[in-house]
DNA sequence: TATAGTTACGGCTCACGTAACAATT
DNA sequence: AATTGTTACGTGAGCCGTAACTATA
């Protein structure tokens, strides 16, 4: 159970190839080879089938436990370093597309404006990415943002020791085109729109919307991407009923040479969009202040 | 950062000696020297202050890490062993000493009974170390106790992936010795019972009731050990308050021959004593036939 | 001066690379 | 026949033990 073999065994997994895993690990095919064998032979147990190269059961099993467990070796690696390292101007920040809302970015200008100094790079990711760049030190701070009850933390994927807290709330709307049945409505219960059409997207998880209401939410087109300006033109044009943050929307009302995507308030249950700022124990000098700033 | 330092480390810290260490892990003093001196090279950063023996602020900061690390490692490598095992018909059952209530002991016989092939070990032990046994696959099953809202989970120190569900909510009583000048309600308040004298016992950790409450809670007598019996005899002879589950109590009335610990129902807030079961993902054979036993 | 950690050095293990081999398509 | 994983074997880095050294109480 060396981490090293785990490595090398989560990219043969990856890449189905002992070969591939060679090339981007710098080894040879056959230092490949005997990692793999030499795994197998401390759990005494085959973790992979040859031709075709997969995991087997007990493999997958392995797998599902060392992607954390090698997070969490990098993590700790990188707190214990950034825990002792000086304090640096140079703030990196992850965020998740929505996470930057109108309150924070207004914030971090704030922030900016009143630290000159201060030099930010901003990076947007997925959820998981942000919580692993933050917990191995490659960000200083993380924003990210989900769907929860009022007051409730986000479930995030644990990667170790890191400080979560709740920096902004905002209503949650049903987006849906101008021209749907259900666009008149002053207000709508989640609980009505479960065999509706809904878009699936990184941004709106609808297995999240499953787990609250029970099954459902069938997926009228699936987006891969994270882009917000996409998923609002896939909405406008039909395509299916997402959730979104009320400030996700356009303000504007209604335009005549284009469809538009209209916000309709979600009565029930009380859910918000909610963001949540992580950091490592211990935001030293800049990080911290900014930390506070955007907290409010 | 190889595991086998951080081993290493922790055994010297803990210690608080390199020749300790040494005699512990079977090496040699030089070899410890050597391998704490690799860990150090590797961070570039000092661990251990010589002289005496103690952790520097980053080693206490790696220490914070390593324990829970070395456990989710250990619990891997159980987990994937446990599931390509044979079901074994001998189950081994940890449990921390409030958990067995006479709910879960009955249930326990009635399995017991209807599976006459079943052997059963039962282990007695602290929060901590019922979830590291299931996590690392030394006891198949775990019962744990603690103090929580009615429905809401506890909040269990994390040793990987592991299902844990409740099983048996429990009225809380505050336990009191029969002179005590509350013995006479009808319930109370924990509110009102912030400045009364405590017992500090880990079957009911003040720490958890400040988290709840706000300071307060002095400690009138700290008992470091875990027995229920121990606990009772010193609330009755009035060296404190705790909380208690109801049947943890003697059910009998007062006695003229010796002090007795009366338990008041606890008003507000709403708590109960809630026991959860532990065990790893997919607990296979009779471990899984005893885990629906218990769960009622 | 005694105790305890460090450094020097030698031996041995083991992990990797080269190269020949085997198995699957 | 080509591709890809395995096995054999030699080399070199690294880890540990012995022993001499050093620093602290």
């Amino acid at each position: 159970m060396d981490p090293h073999l785990l490595t090398t065994f989560v990219t043969v997994a990856r890449h189905g190839s002992f070969s591939a895993a060679a090339a981007e690990l710098g080894y040879t095919q056959s230092a490949i080879s005997q990692q793999i064998a030499a795994l197998e032979a401390d759990l005494g147990l085959a973790l992979l089938s040859r031709r075709p190269v997969e995991p087997t059961p007990a493999g997958r099993r392995l797998l599902e436990h060392a992607g954390p467990l090698l997070l969490r070796l990098r993590a700790a690696r990188a707190d214990v370093l950034r825990a002792a390292a000086v304090p640096r101007h140079r703030l990196r920040l992850a965020a998740t597309p929505l996470a930057v809302n109108p309150v924070l970015a207004l914030r971090l200008a704030r922030a900016r404006a009143e630290q000159p100094r201060l030099e930010v790079t901003l990076h947007t990711c997925g959820r998981e990415e942000v919580g692993a760049m933050v917990a191995e030190g490659e960000a200083d701070l993380g924003l990210a943002d989900g769907i929860a009850a009022p007051s409730d933390p986000l479930r995030l994927p644990d990667a170790g020791p890191m400080t979560a807290a709740g920096v902004t709330e905002e209503e949650l709307v049903v987006a849906l085109d101008a021209g749907h049945p259900l666009a008149g409505r002053a207000a709508l219960r989640l609980a009505d729109l479960v065999d509706a059409r809904w878009l699936q997207t990184p941004l709106c998880p609808l297995a999240r919307l499953r787990d609250l209401m029970g099954d459902g939410f069938p997926v009228a087109l699936d987006y891969q991407g994270d882009d917000v300006h996409t998923v609002v033109n896939l909405v406008a044009a039909g395509h299916g009923l997402t959730l979104l943050p009320a400030s996700a929307l356009p303000a504007c009302g209604t335009a005549a040479d284009r469809p538009v995507a209209l916000g309709v308030p979600l009565a029930a249950p009380r859910l918000v969009h909610r963001v949540e700022l992580l950091h490592g124990a211990l935001p030293a000098g800049p990080a911290a202040d900014l930390a506070r700033a955007l907290s409010g």
